[in-house]
DNA sequence: ACGGAGTGGTTGATGTGTCATGTAAATCGT
DNA sequence: ACGATTTACATGACACATCAACCACTCCGT
């Protein structure tokens, strides 16, 4: 890894690119966040959560095995969960091959709430991204992305 | 504004730009955030008004124009400078030619801190996208930036 | 010039994320 | 098979963001 001494700083384009990332993270994401709040009562991570549960066979899944998934941490799985069950949307199971593990299980509850929510967000994301760009911008984006999480996942 | 009846799901490209997006988003303002914090002691917001206010004349800004140009809540800014204040890198002055006013400023210290925080923040802007990325790359990226930001901030 | 509306900023309550730590069960070494 | 380590998760304390009041000053109409 390259010490700081040796690194130039960005050059215009580069700080374009960078500043031009950072705005359109703040954007949009603000925005479906808020899209989200208002239409579904659901806050970001709330639909990452059940999004993740929906897709998972049984609709349960081991709160470690969410949280890698999802790179966070088990501690805020952990939080994130006991709130969300305190709202009725998932449920915590004891898991029978581990004494210690916790399966998180959507709930009927949970599961009508994502399926709600979906078409909504699906409409938000793309009246706030997906929809502003040609097919060409996406293929690029997607394309863009892959690399960098490619190389950034193949690092500890 | 369309309603959702009208609205068609992701087609499995868009699916994949979008899922793209977000883990890109993920995990490089994680490492992004990680690196800053362990280098400088710094978090991002932090970082973000220190860089605002180092580049504003006289190293100053009233408290609302700073919040506006950021995209943060003026509350949120008055938390965030009064934290900031407590570890002596900016100071609040009263505005002369608003009673109410408070102009923020940059202190020697947060000068100190960001200017020496700022080669490292640059590597590891380049490390966790910049560099991982072709030239070609980066300037699609500035130009989807661009033409998302561009669409939205032309909004409510 | 005075009373009300609007503006700039602060504050407190609440929900969420992070870090350090705690606890209990599983696993490993011998 | 027994103690040490590691793993899975929970918890408490704290930092931070958001929202809804709130206060003080400015601006405007009459």
């Amino acid at each position: 890894m390259a010490g700081i001494e040796e690194t130039p700083w960005l050059d215009p384009g580069q700080q374009r690119a960078w500043r031009g990332y950072r705005r359109l993270r703040l954007l949009v994401d603000t925005r479906v966040a808020r899209d989200l709040a208002v239409d579904s009562g659901l806050s970001d991570p709330d639909y990452d959560v059940l999004s993740e549960l929906s897709e998972a066979s049984g609709h349960r899944r081991r709160l470690g095995e969410l949280a890698e998934r999802m790179l966070w941490s088990q501690s805020r799985m952990s939080h994130h969960v006991k709130r969300m069950q305190q709202r009725g949307l998932v449920r915590r199971e004891e898991c029978a091959r581990d004494g210690r593990g916790a399966e998180i299980v959507l709930t009927a509850e949970g599961l009508r709430v994502i399926e709600e929510a979906a078409p909504r967000h699906v409409a938000s994301v793309r009246r706030n991204l997906i929809d502003l760009l040609t097919p060409d911008q996406i293929a690029l984006l997607e394309q863009i992305a892959d690399t960098v999480v490619e190389h950034l996942e193949a690092r500890p």
